[in-house]
DNA sequence: TGTCTTGCCGAAACCGGTTTCGCACTTCAC
DNA sequence: GTGAAGTGCGAAACCGGTTTCGGCAAGACA
C-alpha cells in the first residue's frame, strides 16, 4: 500500500483511536492501559485515573472484536425470535427490540438478532450464535412452562435473562411485569361494580405467564369472597378467534357470567365480537376486561379496561440484567418484577340483573 | 492455568476447530490456509480443494471477529428501527426481521439491530455501528423521498440496500413491491366492476413508495378510459384515524366516489369506519381496496380486497443483496422488484347506482 | 546497611485470523 | 546448459487488543 493510500485511508475512514494511540500520548505501553482500562490491581490508581481521562478524551473505545479474540466476549446480547409465536407477540415486537437495544448501547453492547421456526432450528441458533463468538448471553422473551431454551443455556453455562418467571426458577434470573396481580385487581375492580359471577379466560398453557395469571385470578375471588366456578375458567386462548370461542362457550353457559376477565387483549377483543353475535353491550350487559394495552383494545368500542405493559422498558431492563449477569452477577440476584398500569376503559361497568339497584332502567338483565 | 484447567476448557467449552488445525492436518502452514479458503491465485487448485474438503470435515468456519481484525469486515448485517415510524409497519416486523436474519445466515452472516427515536440518533446509530465494525452494511426499510441515512452511508461509502426505490437512484440497490401495479390493478378491478368515480387515498408522503402508487392509480384511470378528479385525491394518510379523516371527506363530497383506492390497508380499515357511520355497507355501497395485507384486514368484515406482500421473503432478498455488494458488487446492478399478490376479498363489489344493471335491487344507489 | 516485600509498570507472548514478501522449484526459450 | 519467467508455498509481520511474567525502585524490617 503506497503512502498515499495509507493516508487517504486515515483520513477519509477516520481512523479509530486505537490502544496504541492513547498509549503512546501517555508515554505508557499498550499492555499498561489495557490492565488500567480493565480495572487490575496492579495499576496505581494515579495512572488509571490518567489513563481513563484520555481515553475519554481521545475518544477511545477498544474494539470490541478486537477483544473478543482474546476475551471470547464480543459485547453483543443474543435475540432468537420465534415465528411459531403467537401474533399477540407482534405488536410489542417493535417496542421491545428497541427497549433492548436502547438498554445494551448504554453499556456499549449491541443486540444481535437470529429467527427460528422450528425447534431444531431454534437451539441450532443458540449454539452457533454463542460458538461464532456473536452473542455473549441471550435475552429469552416469552418464558414457557418447559423451556428448551433455558434447558440449552443452563446446560451450557450461557448467561441468560428471561421475560416472564418459569416454575423452575434454580439459578435463572428474570424480568417481568406482575400479570397475577393485574388479573386480581381485575377481579377486584369488577366485584366493586357488583358482578357476582365472573368468568376467566387464560392464555396460553405453554407459557410461564398462565399460572400466575391463572392464581391471581383465583386469589382475586377469594378476596372479593366470590365463589368459583370452574366451568367458567378456560384456558389457552391465544388469538382473538381463541376468545370468540371461549366466549361463546362461557356466554351459552346456562348461568353465564356477567364480567369475564380475560389474560390477553387480543383474546378480550374475541370477546367483543362474542357479545356482538349476541347482541349483548360490553360495558353495559358484559364486562369485559384485557391486559396487554394494544392499541387495538384502545380504540375498540368501548374502550378495552386492561393492564397496559411498558414493553419498551422491559426490553431496556432485561438488556441491563443480561449485561450485569455477563459481567459476574449471580443469575439469582437479578431478579425484578413491576407492576402493570391499570387503564380503565369502558368495557366494564356495574353489573346488570333484577336485584341490581345500580343498573340502568334500559338495561334490563337478559334472559 | 493448570493442565487440568486447559483440559476441562477444551472438553467443556468444546473448542472450535481453529485454522492451526485445519493447517495441521494438512501439513500446510495457516497462511496457506486462509488464502486457500480466500480463493487466493496463487494457491494451487488442488491444495484448495484440498483445504476446502478438510475444512468441510473438520467443521472449520473462521471466526468472523478474528477475521475482522484485520478485514474490518465483520460478517454482519445493520439494521436500525425507527420507532417514529408509523404504526403501518409494526405488524410486518417480525416477518421482516425473520426474513433478513434469515437470509443473512445461509450466507454465514448475522443480524445487528440498533434503534433510535430522534434523527440525530438515528445517524449516530449508523455511524457508531460501522465504526465499531459492528456491521459490514446496513439495510435500510422504508425508503424516503430525500432520506438522510442514503446521504449519509453514500457518502461514507458504506454499502446499504433499501427496501424501497427513492427518486435520486444513483449508486443505490434495492428491493421492492411494484406498488404502483398494484394500484393499477385496483383500478381495473374496480373499472372492471363498473365503477367510475373513483377516490385515492395515498400514503405518507415522505416516503418513496406514494409518488409511484399515485402515478400507477393515474395509469390505471387512463388505461381505464376514466377522468380523474383531483378533488377526489387525498395524500398523506398513514394510520386508520387518518383513513377515517380522508374517506369522510370524499364520502361528503357533493359527488363522492363509489370506491376508494387506498395506498395502505390500515387507510381502507379507516374507510371501513368512515363508512359505518355514514350507514354504507362495504362492497355494496361502497368499495375499497388496500394494500399490505394485514391479517387485520382479513378479518375485517367483509374482509377487505387487497395486495398482499410477503415481507419475509423481502427481508431475505434484502440481506442477500446486500451481501452480494459487501462482497463487491456494483450497487446499480442490485436492483429487484416483485409484483403484489392480489388477494380479493368482499370489500368490493359492483358499482351502484339507478344505470347499473347488475346491482342488487334491495341495493339502492345513494341519495 | 542488607534483605525482603510490595507496588507498579514494561516486555513479550498470545488470541485467530490476513497479507506481504521471498524463496525454492519447475518450465520454457535460447 | 543456462538464464528468465512463472508457480506454489512457507516465514514472518501485522491487526488491536489481553494476559503472563519478570524486573526495577521504594519502603519495611532486622
Amino acid at each position: 500500500m503506497s503512502a498515499n493510500q495509507q493516508k487517504l485511508l486515515t483520513s477519509e475512514r477516520r481512523a479509530r483511536t486505537t490502544i496504541n494511540d492513547v498509549a503512546a500520548a501517555l508515554n505508557l505501553t499498550k499492555s499498561t492501559v489495557s490492565r488500567a482500562m480493565n480495572g487490575y490491581a496492579d495499576i496505581s490508581k494515579s495512572t488509571q485515573n490518567r489513563v481513563m481521562k484520555m481515553a475519554e478524551t481521545m475518544n477511545y473505545q477498544p474494539l470490541s472484536h478486537a477483544q473478543a479474540i482474546k476475551t471470547g466476549l464480543n459485547r453483543s446480547l443474543g435475540l432468537v425470535l420465534q415465528l411459531s409465536d403467537h401474533d399477540a407477540h407482534r405488536p410489542f415486537l417493535a417496542e421491545f427490540l428497541a427497549g433492548v437495544s436502547a438498554g445494551a448501547s448504554t453499556e456499549g453492547y449491541t443486540l444481535t438478532l437470529a429467527s427460528a421456526d422450528t425447534h431444531d432450528s431454534l437451539i441450532a441458533s443458540f449454539r452457533t450464535l454463542k460458538q461464532d463468538g456473536k452473542a455473549d448471553g441471550f435475552i429469552l422473551p416469552r418464558a414457557m412452562v418447559s423451556d428448551p431454551r433455558v434447558a440449552f443455556l443452563r446446560k451450557n453455562d450461557v448467561p441468560f435473562v428471561l421475560y416472564g418467571r418459569p416454575p423452575d426458577a434454580s439459578n435463572c434470573s428474570w424480568f417481568d411485569i406482575r400479570g397475577e396481580d393485574a388479573m386480581r385487581t381485575a377481579v377486584q375492580h369488577l366485584a366493586d361494580l357488583g358482578h357476582r359471577r365472573i368468568g376467566f379466560i387464560n392464555g396460553g398453557n405453554i407459557y410461564a405467564y398462565a399460572g400466575l395469571r391463572r392464581q391471581g385470578f383465583l386469589l382475586g375471588m377469594q378476596a372479593a369472597g366470590l365463589r368459583v366456578d370452574p366451568s367458567l375458567m378456560l384456558e389457552d386462548a391465544v388469538t382473538q378467534e381463541d376468545g370468540f370461542q371461549a366466549s361463546r362457550r362461557l356466554l351459552d353457559h346456562a348461568n353465564p357470567p356477567t364480567a369475564i376477565v380475560c389474560a390477553i387483549d387480543q383474546v378480550a377483543l374475541g370477546t367483543y365480537r362474542a357479545a356482538r353475535t349476541l347482541e349483548l353491550r360490553i360495558g353495559i350487559d358484559l364486562s369485559v376486561t384485557g391486559y396487554d394495552g394494544i392499541q387495538a383494545g384502545a380504540q375498540a368500542q368501548p374502550p378495552l379496561t386492561t393492564f397496559s405493559v411498558d414493553n419498551k422498558a422491559a426490553g431496556a431492563r432485561l438488556a441491563t440484567l443480561l449485561i450485569q449477569q455477563i459481567r459476574g452477577v449471580a443469575p439469582a440476584e437479578l431478579r425484578e418484577t413491576v407492576a402493570a398500569t391499570f387503564q380503565r376503559g369502558g368495557s366494564t361497568g356495574p353489573a346488570p340483573g333484577k336485584n341490581d339497584h345500580l343498573s340502568n332502567v334500559e338495561t334490563g338483565g337478559r334472559q
